[in-house]
DNA sequence: TCTGGGGTCCTAAGCCTT
DNA sequence: TCTGAAGGCTTAGGACCC
């Protein structure tokens, strides 16, 4: 199964922020060079996209209100969902914040995948309000297809006798690790649809996009795809990067270095371990991208050394054009490092010695030693509202999305730290968020999850007190649904009976068989 | 007022060792 | 001792994912 949450990031923000509902929405950098991470859907009937220009989006969609990405926030509601998967099967791979693939053939639903993908979307949504797509298959690929094949809140599942009809007519973009690039040279041998791309030649696509994406496309073509869910993976790196609302001139280059590896270097403590190589990133004026890298003897957490060694890539790199981006990345990580202990501190003996990452101030928090307990299907627990028990064993992608609030919360709101969107409190009106902000005016919407929308109020934070303050907890909506109200209730329906288009039910009776399983798991 | 930030993986070239 | 093949490591760049 695969399950992708809808426009996530928008969709967090209208559940805060009710009267934002069914209007457009851009979230993402409001800088002047920021661009567009999430667009609603009302934004999206415009032309607004991921990825573009903030400024180009705000032409599309002058209606559109723009907001700051709430990372905490949406991290909580990441979590949500992934302790909600945790409860239909142990094996669910994150992979990103509102997007995993889950194993169902290793949980108690074994047997009944599309029961298992209707319990997930119910029971996200009525945890948290939030609408997710639901795609089931026989492999991550086709499950992956299968949930953007009716967005929004789709609930698509493909039988493996019908695999065939839903792949070939889809374009070779839609597959995972066919970008503009490999699209544009496969349209140069007139491969645009993943027939086209079945009845190419195996070596033809080596030759063109090499051995490893070529040998990849060939078996995708096919539906072979054996990738495993994988709980968990280790990084390869960690790192930190940013853009300049101007462009940086050479002297202003090392504070912004050190700006960054900062970012980096806490990064790697909070993973614990060292790092060995140490790769700087310049993007210059004219947005050509040079990248510079220095490999240590020794993995090493040691700010200093590896401070030395971002600083000799910068100087390699020698940018002589203003620079526009500047990124620190460290990578050939491992769980111990070599450290350099002070002269008086090693008692004589050599200065250098081993240190195990749990011996760091920081030791690493991943653990999944207990994978979270798995209820069995008729556990009628399953539909309580009890969101699931997330205190332990969070991957780092969920707890992770945070990096550049260091402040704690609550703290006074300042023309400093004020950003559209960010969550509020008023000792007398209560809770809200940032409409506006010019010059220590800031206007206030008190509204929050399930309340009315709410009325605006302007302050001069100069003069009067507003909090900053975290963000509200993942919750249940105002109205529980049911699956007849979500909408689509036929295909739903249709879903729910036996169906000879989407599922094989040899005896003709709705439910549970296993039988009407084979085909998908 | 075009083009973010977090990553992973692959390729190719040069160098070095076996 | 020389030579060539094979393969590993490092580095830089690029494609791709969200």
């Amino acid at each position: 199964m695969h399950v992708d949450a809808d426009a996530f990031f928008a969709s967090v923000e209208t559940r805060h922020k009710p009267s934002l509902a069914r209007s457009p929405v851009l979230v993402g950098g409001t800088g002047p060079r920021g661009v567009v991470a999430t667009a609603n859907y009302e934004a999206r009937a415009v032309g607004c996209r991921s990825a573009m220009p903030m400024s180009q989006a705000r032409v599309l969609c002058p209606a559109a209100t723009v907001l700051t990405p709430r990372f905490p926030a949406y991290a909580a509601h990441s979590a949500l969902i992934m302790g909600t998967l945790r409860q239909l099967s142990p094996l669910v791979q994150p992979v990103s914040l509102d997007e995993a693939f889950v194993d169902l053939a290793a949980g108690p639903f074994a047997a009944d995948p599309v029961t298992a993908a209707d319990l997930a979307r119910r029971l996200i949504y009525n945890r948290s309000g939030l609408v997710v797509s639901v795609g089931l298959g026989r492999s991550k690929l086709i499950a992956k297809l299968a949930s953007d094949a009716d967005k929004p809140h789709g609930f698509t599942v493909v039988p493996g006798e019908n695999e065939d009809e839903f792949l070939m007519p889809k374009p070779v973009g839609a597959l995972w690790g066919v970008g503009p690039a490999t699209e544009a040279t496969l349209r140069t041998l007139g491969i645009r649809t993943v027939a086209d791309l079945r009845a190419a030649g195996r070596d033809d696509l080596v030759r063109v996009l090499g051995d490893a994406a070529g040998w990849n496309l060939y078996r995708l073509a096919r539906g072979d795809d054996p990738r495993p869910v994988v709980v968990e993976r280790e990084a390869k790196s960690v790192g930190a990067e940013r853009t300049f609302a101007q462009d940086l001139l050479r002297w202003e280059l090392p504070g912004a270095l050190e700006d960054v590896l900062a970012r980096a270097l806490r990064r790697l403590g909070r993973q614990g371990g060292g790092a060995r190589t140490v790769t700087v990133k310049v993007r210059l004026s004219d947005f050509t991208t040079l990248t510079r890298s220095v490999t240590l003897a020794h993995p090493t957490a040691e700010a200093d050394q590896l401070r030395e060694a971002a600083d000799a890539a910068l100087t390699a790199a020698n940018p002589v054009e203003p620079v526009r981006l500047l990124g620190v990345s460290l990578s050939g990580l491992t769980h111990w490092a070599q450290l350099r202990l002070p002269q008086d501190e090693a008692d004589g003996a050599a200065v250098d010695g081993l240190m195990a990452s749990e011996d760091l101030a920081e030791a690493p928090t991943v653990s999944s030693a207990s994978p979270d307990r798995v209820p069995t299907p008729d556990e009628s627990h399953l539909l309580d509202d009890a969101p699931p028990d997330e205190a332990v064993g969070r991957p780092a992608l969920e707890d992770d999305a945070d990096d550049g609030d260091e402040e704690r919360l609550p703290a006074p709101l300042t023309p400093h730290t004020v950003a559209l969107g960010l969550d509020v409190s008023h000792p007398h009106h209560g809770a809200g968020w940032v409409v506006r902000a010019e010059d220590g005016l800031v206007t206030v919407r008190f509204e929050g999850p399930n309340t009315r929308p709410g009325p605006d109020r302007r302050f001069d934070i100069r003069r009067e007190l507003l909090m900053r303050v975290d963000p509200p907890e993942p919750c249940p909506p105002a109205r529980l649904t049911s699956l007849a109200t979500l909408g689509k209730a036929d295909e739903l329906t249709a879903m729910l009976l036996p169906d000879e288009s989407t599922r094989r039910t040899p005896d003709g009776s709705s439910g549970t068989s296993a039988g009407s399983s084979d085909s998908l798991v």
